[in-house]
RNA sequence: GCGGGCGUAGCCAAGUGGUUAAGGCAGCGGCUUGUGGCGCCGCCAUUCGGGGGUUCAAGUCCCCUCGCUCGCCCCA
């Protein structure tokens, strides 16, 4: 293979699917309007203590999945891997959270280096929401409500909300050491990922898929249990109020998610229909993360949404978005001074808010007319040697049956009058 | 990082050791130098991801390599 190709797991967008695309990003701008959340858009490369400080040095992202490198002034800069440290360092960073909480999304690419599947790429794209400086559980169900009304919006069905609670930090911790001590006396029965997780990051040994790992673990300490009464409660509030919108959920209190600074709710909203990786959105509560940051004391819950696996969702439904607006006028052309004239045209034309391609070939009619039937365009704009001579455009729509000339001819200004009367204006 | 599957044209794809690499879509040209959708005709892979080997003979078998893909892992 001679050409030149796209590093593995890069992958690129073309127009034919990009309809889809946009009805989204369309869709989330419009929800994200109507729900108060405004637009942040940070660098997508960042010091890499920023991630390392923030979604923890022992998780598999950190650890082993970050396009780190140094620059030429020797820092070492990473690639983000996800979104929500970038953003709680920017609202840090200029003192956003003195004014109050934030109500903040964000959308574009993350890198990540795994080995690509279905689902899954090097380069992939979210949509995230953080909500900054907010406590109360409704805030947690006020988030998800958004994710899941967004969801809704595009039409995707067959999703589930898996629902959990980490507790607090101080509640995590407890847990943490009980864990450990119970795993610890089982360490021979573990699998080998989980035996070397004990220490590094043994809250994911719950979700081990392993089957041997999870038959035993239905004896370990159950985080639920380690909850404090006030996290109990907590929880108690979130289920209530997802129940009051309607908003059907499961536990699974083996949802652990892999970013170290989450603490109480933690969601994923997942899709059977999207192979080994189910979730569609995934997100919770971080209390600590700010401060961790350096930053002022600050509750925060947030998720983020990926995008290719929404992509995959939408495009397996029977009815897909309604995309491409077509083209209003083709224009077609034979001759030098004709040429210019089309061109004329067709920026007149576009100056006055219609879609037109021109054909630039100066084939013979019958070929243009071919590409005109097939670009979509309503009408065709016809200007030949006689045309251009006179000074008139001959207009014909492409909608009518027949192959006969046209036979309307008009001024570029008539031409204009007539189609702005036959096509809807907004 | 570890497993499985697969690489034939822009796309889909037949071909399972015998030599002229089916077919379809798209594209291009013509029937039709000034008028589209249908139809018909023609063109479009000196070569089967790349390299090496076995053989009289390789797209077909073997080895290596690159890539894609699915899964493990992890997560959006």
């Amino acid at each position: 293979m001679a050409s030149l190709q796209s590093l593995r797991g890069m992958v690129d967008l073309l127009p034919e699917q990009l309809g889809l695309w946009q009805h989204v990003e369309v869709t989330a701008r419009e929800q994200f309007r109507r729900s108060a959340i405004r637009e942040i858009r940070t660098p997508l490369l960042e010091v890499t203590e920023l991630f390392a400080r923030g979604i923890g040095e022992a998780t598999d992202v950190v650890g082993k999945e970050m396009y780190t490198f140094f620059d030429r002034g020797e820092r070492s800069c990473t690639l983000r891997p996800e979104g929500t440290a970038s953003v709680v360092r920017a609202a840090i960073q200029h003192g956003l959270l003195s004014q109050g909480p934030q109500r903040l999304w964000y959308g574009g690419p993350m890198f990540r280096y795994e080995r690509p599947q279905a689902g899954r790429q090097r380069q992939f794209h979210q949509i995230g929401v953080e909500l900054l400086g907010f406590a109360d559980a409704c805030s947690d169900v006020e988030a998800i409500a958004v994710a899941w009304d967004l969801l809704a919006e595009l039409g995707v069905g067959g999703l589930e909300l898996e629902l959990n609670s980490l507790g607090s930090a101080e509640d995590r911790a407890r847990y943490r050491e009980q864990l450990v001590a119970w795993l610890e006396q089982h360490r021979a029965e573990l699998d080998a990922d989980s035996q070397d997780r004990i220490h590094s990051n043994p809250l994911r040994v719950l979700d081990s898929k392993h089957p041997g790992t999870q038959a035993l673990l239905a004896e370990a300490p159950s985080l639920a249990s380690a909850l404090s009464d006030a996290s109990q409660s907590r929880f108690a509030e979130v289920q209530q109020a997802l129940t009051a919108l309607g908003i059907p959920y499961v536990l699974n209190p083996r949802l652990v998610r892999g970013l170290d600074y989450y603490s109480h709710t933690a969601f994923e909203i997942t899709s059977s229909q999207l192979g080994a990786q189910a979730t569609v959105c995934g997100g919770g509560r971080y209390d600590g993360l700010v401060q961790q940051l350096g930053g002022p004391a600050t509750p925060a819950i947030g998720w983020a949404l990926g995008m290719e696996r929404l992509v995959l969702l939408l495009s397996q439904l029977k009815r897909p978005a309604a995309v491409a607006s077509a083209l209003d006028l083709y224009v077609v052309s034979r001759g030098e001074a004709a040429a210019t004239q089309a061109l004329a045209l067709a920026r007149r034309c576009r100056q006055a808010g219609l879609a037109v391609e021109r054909d630039a070939s100066g084939a013979a009619f019958g070929k243009q007319f071919k590409r005109a039937d097939r670009s979509g365009a309503r009408w065709a704009a016809v200007i030949g040697e006689q045309e251009a001579i006179d000074g008139v455009v001959a207009l014909k729509d492409l909608r009518a049956d027949g192959g006969e000339p046209a036979d309307r001819r008009l001024s570029p200004e008539g031409l204009l009058e007539a189609l702005g009367a036959a096509l809807p204006r907004p």
